[in-house]
DNA sequence: TAAACATGTAATCAATGCAGTTACAAGAAC
DNA sequence: GTTCTTGTAACTGCATTGATTACATGTTTA
């Protein structure tokens, strides 16, 4: 099991589209760098588009960021590519039986459980912006 | 996505034992109050008994826990249950292309950000025990 | 206005993982 | 030695991922 990489080459689109902002990033240019197909990167940036993340315009190459990088989490990032569904990270076995003692309560015992879990990664992304991955990025190249 | 119910299944068997210590677990009874298939459960009962935590003889009914209740963390089973690899949450598209200022750096810059991301989701597990969850259950039973 | 280029989106495909199921070899106990 | 158990392997249906192709629709520009 392994998150979808859509989350990745969502962070890279962002990053890419404002470390490019001189020229227009077409999703063909984008798909370049990702490496991958540009129907790929169309589809991603349609979510992004769809979280209001960034503004495309259908025949018109390019897009630009809706909001200062300083005000996009990865968290929106997160959620705009629909990688995880909400409380749903872990799956729990259904219709355990209802006359044994466990299986009775497993289900309310673990799911809270698995809800702070699932929060305390989210957490993580709530509290990162795309500045911060752009300067990082910045920073690596100056010193090279 | 979703992270592989075996870890559910895992804690639910785990539990199941202890509760249950005066008559032999069978793989078949245990399947019966997790609702699933008997080989299901051996399969996971395999890699519970792998890592350690339990104890089972081939021919012999039943199982036992081979540590105390407060010994056993919510790590353990998640990592015996193998439900995701090490620092392997989240998937990185690779071979992004080297001559793009964020494709040669994309890859260092978020790759510790999703590692802190899981550990903090691991470190959930790290401070819970078999205990917590049997006594959660023996607190609900004793409320009906 | 027509050709060239862009986005948006649907359909298809191979590969992978999950969970259920059946089957059976090997061990244990009565 | 019959019966019950665990340990495994093989196969199934299903869902998701990521790549790919194709094409309708919109925009630009020559």
């Amino acid at each position: 099991m392994s998150i979808s990489s859509r989350f990745a080459v969502g962070i890279h689109i962002l990053a890419l589209i404002d470390l490019n902002k001189e020229t227009a990033s077409s999703s063909e240019f984008i798909a370049g760098s990702v490496n991958t197909n540009a129907a790929v990167i169309r589809k991603i940036m349609g979510m992004l588009k769809k979280a209001g993340l960034i503004e495309v315009q259908p025949g018109v190459a390019g897009a630009k960021l809706s909001r200062a990088l300083s005000e996009i989490t990865l968290f929106d990032i997160y959620k705009a590519v629909n990688v995880v569904e909400e409380n749903e990270l872990f799956s729990i076995h259904d219709k355990p039986h209802p006359d044994c003692v466990v299986g009775k309560n497993i289900q309310s015992t673990i799911e809270p459980i698995f809800m702070a879990a699932q929060s305390a990664m989210e957490k993580v992304f709530q509290n990162l912006t795309l500045e911060d991955i752009v300067k990082d990025i910045e920073a690596k190249e100056h010193i090279q």
